[in-house]
DNA sequence: ACTGTACCCTGTAGGC
DNA sequence: TGCCTACAGGGTACAG
């Protein structure tokens, strides 16, 4: 589901629910997902704070009161549902209604104040992990990830350096986490849409001239860029599983250029070409076959 | 060092 | 209606 700005969005409407408070009890319904689930969950983290919480790459960190770390990935299919008593039986009892499926609830954070964050997952591809300091600051899933790409550690002479001599194709290239952190299959597609490079095309090219006096690098790094911040700023994309925190769905979809649209007319201005499908990777890709080079 | 494939798991859509 | 296949936002472990 999620690529980086899903998991910006989930992150900050998590926020407050969970930061300054304190975890009551770890409710979990299956030992693992992904991976297994953290050994004595509930043990270690009742009673602790939660002081910060951040994205990095497609994780989202909750920092502890006692240097814990939980890191929390989606997978394809996670949520995160802040449950509040919000659907009235026939009764006139409230009860917890979240409109996805209760049998994929795998994880219930109580927290102080009568909250409920609770994680569901239909396909378990997410995972937690709860790291003591030490073992977050060097942890194999975050050394080697490449630099925030909206940060100004994403450069066009970063990507460059990181291009030269490859021959992979720029999708899979982009899709690499330790390249470019939290690009996934749909943001990669429409970044080389506004770049106007052709996926296909080898990595190795982002280091030379692409006109007008930009590297083609500089282009790339302006369009991914943009597709990010404009997604962040339509709530992320939801195509079927994605909700924010709070149940509601993104609006980024209705903005695609190129993600699903096979068949159909480019969408740049004067271009008569039509959006094409391939694969990379065993992932579908989607391009302009006319305006992109 | 790369590259491609299979796989993890469940649900859904489409063809027959 | 059902059965079968292909495919879906993620990442990893192999084999070559």
């Amino acid at each position: 589901m999620p690529e980086l700005p899903e998991v910006e969005i989930v992150c900050r409407g998590l926020q407050p629910a969970l930061v300054g408070r304190k975890v009551e009890r770890i409710v979990t319904h299956r030992p693992d997902l992904r991976f297994p689930l953290p050994e004595r969950f509930d043990m270690r983290l009742a009673g602790r704070m939660v002081r910060r919480l951040e994205r990095r790459a497609k994780y989202i960190i909750a920092r502890f009161d006692n240097g814990d770390a939980l890191v929390m990935h989606l997978g394809m299919t996670g949520r995160f549902n802040i449950e509040k008593k919000n659907r009235r039986t026939a009764l006139g009892e409230y009860v917890y209604d979240t409109g996805s499926d209760p049998r994929h609830d795998h994880v219930e954070l109580h927290m102080s104040g009568g909250t409920r964050v609770v994680y569901n997952d239909v396909r378990r591809f997410g995972f937690m992990l709860l790291l003591s300091d030490n073992e977050f600051s060097c942890h194999s899933l975050f050394v080697g990830l490449g630099p925030e790409p909206l940060s100004s550690d994403l450069t066009a002479a970063y990507l460059s350096r990181r291009a030269e001599g490859k021959k992979a194709n720029l999708k899979s290239f982009l899709m690499d986490q330790r390249v470019v952190a939290g690009l996934g299959n749909i943001y990669v597609s429409e970044a080389l849409f506004r770049a106007g490079l052709d996926p296909s095309r080898p990595a190795k090219c982002l280091a030379s001239k692409g006109g007008r006096g930009l590297t083609r690098s500089d282009v790339l790094v302006s369009g991914i860029r943009s597709v990010l911040s404009d997604a962040i700023d339509a709530g992320g994309s939801t195509l079927r599983d994605y909700r924010h925190a709070d149940g509601a769905e993104g609006a980024f979809q209705e903005s695609f250029a190129v993600y699903g649209r096979d068949g159909e007319q480019c969408v740049r201005t004067g271009c008569k070409g039509l959006v094409r499908r391939t694969v990379h990777a065993n992932r579908a890709t989607f391009y302009c076959g006319t305006c992109q080079k």
